[in-house]
DNA sequence: GTGAAAGCGCTAACAA
DNA sequence: TTGTTAGCGCTTTCAC
């Protein structure tokens, strides 16, 4: 009973037709209302919204959009809904497009090549007006293909092709931070936990590596697998605790990652910083509870999504061009890290 | 340069007529094929697609939308991206929907009401075919009357209206668990920390004060205000212990709440839950961290998304009739509870 | 400032 | 099975 009155065509809406008639003028001066044309007298104006609001109208986007051949609708393409990095991206996405009149529609790509690529698709399908996908692990051959058909900024994954735009973070940069912090804190020792093959894994691996090489301790690099989860995080304080001789800091390629290897360690009756320091990555929420307390590499989030979507709009509305920035991660120090009390 | 093949009217992309004349046919039978009907002849079929991909078409969904007076798509409103909680229904959404051949669109509504309703009006405007709106914090009387121009399902918040659907949680029957569970602790003096104006928050706060009667501590009971965030933990907590005596357990109104709580209580160097015990609500992610350990309510998020999607479904394309589903939470015990050190 | 008329690119009868 | 022909509801010249 109460779906009776829907069904997947549901009853004739009003029309601008119908606005026109009860207001008695044209429907092209009701379609200038609508879009709040200033070619339009106050009078019609009135009589138009009187009209349209009596009836019960509402503007039809989908002829619209049809019919001006822009959507003015930007598609957003999160990896991952979960992940509170990408919230914060698609805030700063937002409040860019908004100002500028533009309609941001999101879709989630699960953590799936496959599923963002359709999620693509779609989008171009929809004739959006541009792209921003955040984090995506399309291959750079893909995402060039779709920079020919519609505007894409890639946000916080540094892509190499000017075909499209990119606003990311230095991430060998602040895996450069995080050596330097702990080689400052007079640690030799020092082994990464890496992401696998996540997005910013072979970035931070690599700075990690370089870094190292930079402070004279190319021949003391030791690199544990991970995957940017917690449990990579265990196992491989596990597989050190194991193998000895335990590195006296660890740089992990996320917080998350972090949080489960220094779990690992109290477990075992290692303090930290007492006994061990470990740096994150991410600047994630957890990293700033006071019992965790995650000395950590932290990302200007919502500035990236915001500078993505101006770029965007730039070329859009304008004639800017796409480019590629990058932004600087920073140190932000808590209670995971502190002098090293072991003899180099 | 990178710009200059774009704007914001592309340049003219191939239509159907373009693939019809390429491939020899008729344009209907372009649609036919590009809509994978089975009365299309496998040779036209053929033939069709070569065209297609060698202009390299690409069907646009808008001119589909309009023709079709359908546009195969439901909106779905999400009250804070930030919050895990709505990335786990929207999966559960996702996987019905798109089994029933259903396109997706996601908005945030940002934890603010006006958001939310210039979204559905955008959703509306967009003449998606049914809208599920999770977390959402709009007053019921919107909601029916948007739901007289489009079917709608409540996920995670019971709306008592015949005029549309919800599947929720029993949110009176979670705060239950949570004050029986510290009660059998042997706590007496529980206070609540809300979550003010979101969705769930009302029914949580009196399932907490009717089961704080039920236990015979009605005249115990003891509200924080709160607002959902982590902010709002900090904040109630820091108002406990300005104000005294610190009750000797807490209930919040959901996960974040509860570590902005536990974090306050640790910089005051009150242990958890030696000193005092906290019981969150939602099992978020961060709640099964072992640092965090947080004991907690569990509710079937994916099974919600699930659910309502389906229901929506239903009313969609069958003749299914919306309903209120009522799901049931259950009791996650970790590590921040513990017995009562504090004679009642 | 306002109206008339020609599409936008597709779907859906209906005919062939 | 395939082609023909009206629209879908709006925007946008171009006259008035």
């Amino acid at each position: 009973m109460t779906s009776s009155a829907h069904g997947l065509r549901r009853a004739h809406a009003p029309t601008m037709d119908d606005v026109a008639a009860a207001a008695g003028v044209s429907r092209a001066l009701v379609s200038l209302v609508m879009r709040e044309s200033p070619r339009a007298s106050a009078q019609a104006r009135t009589a138009v919204h009187e009209a349209a609001s009596r009836l019960g109208y509402r503007r039809n986007l989908v002829a619209s959009k049809l019919a001006s051949r822009r959507t003015m609708t930007i598609g957003l393409l999160l990896d991952d809904l979960h992940n509170p990095w990408f919230a914060e991206v698609a805030d700063g996405v937002h409040a860019t497009a908004e100002r500028g009149g533009f309609q941001v529609i999101l879709a989630d790509g699960r953590r799936s090549a496959p599923a963002e690529s359709r999620a693509i698709d779609t989008f171009l399908a929809s004739r959006v007006d541009g792209l921003v996908v955040a984090g995506c692990r399309l291959p750079l051959a893909r995402l060039t293909a779709v920079a020919k058909e519609v505007p894409l900024v890639s946000a916080g994954r540094a892509l190499s092709s000017s075909a499209l735009g990119s606003v990311s973070v230095d991430d060998a940069e602040g895996a450069r931070l995080a050596v330097q912090h702990l080689y400052e804190l007079g640690h030799r020792s020092i082994a990464h936990v890496d992401g696998g093959r996540g997005a910013g894994s072979a970035p931070r691996r690599a700075g990690y590596l370089s870094a190292m090489r930079a402070v004279g301790l190319g021949d003391r690099t030791q690199v544990l697998a991970g995957d940017f989860t917690e449990e990579a995080g265990n196992r491989a304080g596990q597989r050190s605790l194991r193998e000895g001789p335990l590195p006296t800091a660890f740089f992990t390629a996320n917080d998350l990652s972090a949080v489960g290897l220094i779990d690992v360690l109290g477990g075992a009756g290692l303090a930290v910083p007492a006994h061990t320091s470990v740096v994150g990555y991410d600047n994630t929420a957890f990293a700033g509870l006071n019992h965790i307390g995650l000395t950590t590499i932290d990302q200007p989030r919502n500035s990236i999504g915001r500078l993505a979507a101006a770029m965007l709009l730039d070329a859009l509305i304008g004639d800017g061009e796409l480019s590629h920035v990058l932004m600087r991660p920073h140190l932000v120090v808590r209670s995971t890290t502190g002098p090293c009390r072991v003899a180099a």
